[in-house]
DNA sequence: TTAGGGTTAG
């Protein structure tokens, strides 16, 4: 049966529930000591439910660094309360000091989770200990609000840097249109950037940003305008100005412009490099002119531009899309021959082709080959090889992958869930959706915010297998009289009226006629649904 | 985290 990593052994690590012998601190000298390897702390912090713990033996390690803290935050990253939960715990070490980055860090995913409180409490503690916050703290914070729709929020955010003893400069006006521009808000960087140009000395990079912003919207002619206004200014185009029009081409589908485009930027000596070129193979590649990427491709050497990894990881993709897997791994071990270390993304390609091609044995032989070059499967590796497998409608092994992953120490992402989550309908069996229920458990308590359409889905399949309650963390009442039903899956409480729809209930109080507070599980009174409203 | 090239899916 399956345990859903209930059952995964646990590590060893030394300081558990006891302070460290000194004796067995220095066992091994090959690998750095458990205590200072990040992978083993953040699995201690996953598995360690009880907070006085994890204080006691964390605040009795003296050897804390910035970057230790750092490397296990990226770690928990996608466990956000967790997350939070071990930098507070550092927070009141007697002797170690978060630094600026650890605080910018915590503050990016107090935002990812959408805890704007917190966000504002740790700006203000950062302030008091004269660590910040910097350019790059409104930064983070501004991109989370734009990227959770409220664009306006960082829009104010940017403008009252200066109240929390942060200045505006160039640099900052530049990081801040980019936010904007890299979320799709070409438009409304535009109009900030009009106000302000005059006020920041808007230089090269702000107009690069800009163009690059409208040719992310596929809009080529509106950055062609502003790259206009740009020379009209006295500003003189860089290669990156050249690349970024030329990326907007390909991206925008204008492949005899971007073509032309190109053979341009050779003829007017404007230096193209290896990023013009990579831009190239790609672009010609994705719309199937895989012969013609090649020729490029090779024609760079011959022009003294060697290529580069992400060069390689343009063809491959490409030939994975458009060509034959086959071919795609010939490039693989051409470029291996040639010197090349493969990185992640290169290996997510090749992986994703194989499984693209049905070859799922092959794409986890690749998926194991990683370690040979030193890097490790990251989420979206796990999650490409997960994904291939519910399509195939082996749910088992995509289950397997998915315990792997937390063996690999890789926390699982909302796409993961989401992906899994879907998959457990499929074969229509109670033990799925028990399943079913339990991961979306999981990522409640791991902070991401289900789709409706996913707690829907997971409560209907559960109602129809006539289960009510899972281990007691996920409950479902059904009132027959009024029709509605209500989970719970801490720290959330949906509602589900007379078959509408889910209302989702933050730190909602059930209360009966009399006012009085009910415990849970309760039946609702109208009068409180509509105050849910 | 001051701009451009590789992963993800229509």
């Amino acid at each position: 049966m399956l345990s859903l990593r209930e059952n995964i052994s646990k590590i060893a690590v030394p300081f558990l529930g006891a302070h460290p012998k000194p004796s067995s601190l220095h066992h091994s000298t090959t690998s750095p000591p458990p205590y200072t390897d990040p992978t083993i702390i953040a699995k201690l912090i996953l598995e360690t439910d009880n907070p006085e713990t994890l204080t006691r033996n964390f605040h009795t390690l003296a050897n804390w660094t910035p970057h230790l803290v750092h490397n296990v935050l990226k770690r928990l990253w996608n466990h956000g309360p967790k997350a939070l939960h071990f930098f507070n715990i550092l927070d009141t070490h007697p002797f170690y000091a978060h630094s600026a980055t650890g605080f910018d860090h915590a503050i990016d995913i107090a935002a990812r989770l959408r805890d704007y409180k917190t966000v504002w409490a740790l700006v203000a503690r950062m302030r008091s200990r004269k660590l910040g916050p910097s350019p790059k703290t409104f930064a983070i914070i501004a991109e989370r609000y734009v990227s959770s729709g409220k664009a306006d929020k960082a829009v104010k955010v940017f403008l009252s840097m200066h109240e929390h003893g942060c200045s505006q400069n160039l640099n900052s006006f530049n990081a801040f249109l980019d936010v904007l521009c890299k979320s799709k808000r070409a438009e409304m960087a535009y109009k900030l950037f009009n106000i302000f140009r005059g006020r920041f000395r808007a230089d090269t990079i702000s107009y690069n940003i800009i163009a690059n912003g409208f040719c992310l919207k596929k809009q080529t002619p509106r950055a062609l305008e502003i790259l206009k206004e740009m020379v009209e200014r006295g500003l003189v185009p860089t290669l990156t100005t050249y690349n970024i029009m030329l990326k907007g081409y390909f991206r925008a589908g204008q492949i005899k412009e971007a073509w032309e485009f190109f053979l341009q930027m050779k003829r007017r000596k404007v230096g193209i490099d290896v990023v013009t070129y990579t831009t190239v193979v790609h672009g010609l590649g994705v719309v199937g002119e895989v012969v013609k990427a090649r020729k490029v491709f090779d024609e760079m050497i011959g022009a003294g531009v060697l290529p580069s990894v992400a060069t390689f990881n343009a063809l491959i993709q490409v030939l994975c899309k458009k060509d034959n897997v086959e071919n795609a791994v010939l490039v693989f071990e051409e470029m291996l021959r040639k010197g090349y270390t493969p990185n992640v993304t290169t290996y997510n390609v090749v992986i994703r082709g194989l499984c693209h091609a049905g070859n799922m044995d092959r794409a986890i032989e690749y998926m194991d080959k990683m370690k040979d070059d030193n890097c490790k499967p990251i989420v979206q590796t796990y999650n490409v090889v997960i994904r291939y497998y519910c399509d195939d409608g082996e749910i088992e092994k995509a289950l397997e992958v998915f315990e792997r992953m937390t063996g690999g120490s890789c926390l699982p992402n909302l796409d993961t869930y989401n992906i899994l989550i879907s998959a457990m309908f499929v074969r229509k069996r109670s033990d799925d959706l028990s399943v079913a229920g339990k991961l979306l458990i999981e990522m409640v308590d791991r902070g991401f915010l289900p789709r409706k359409f996913t707690f829907n889905r997971v409560l209907n399949g559960l109602l129809l297998t006539g289960a009510r309650s899972l281990g007691g963390k996920l409950d479902i009442v059904k009132n027959i009289k009024s029709d509605y039903f209500f989970l719970s899956c801490e720290p959330l409480r949906y509602l589900h009226v007379a078959g509408c729809r889910w209302l989702q209930m933050k730190e909602a109080k059930a209360v009966n006629s009399d006012n009085k507070q009910l415990p849970f599980p309760f039946c609702f009174s109208l009068s409180f649904m509509q105050a849910v409203h």
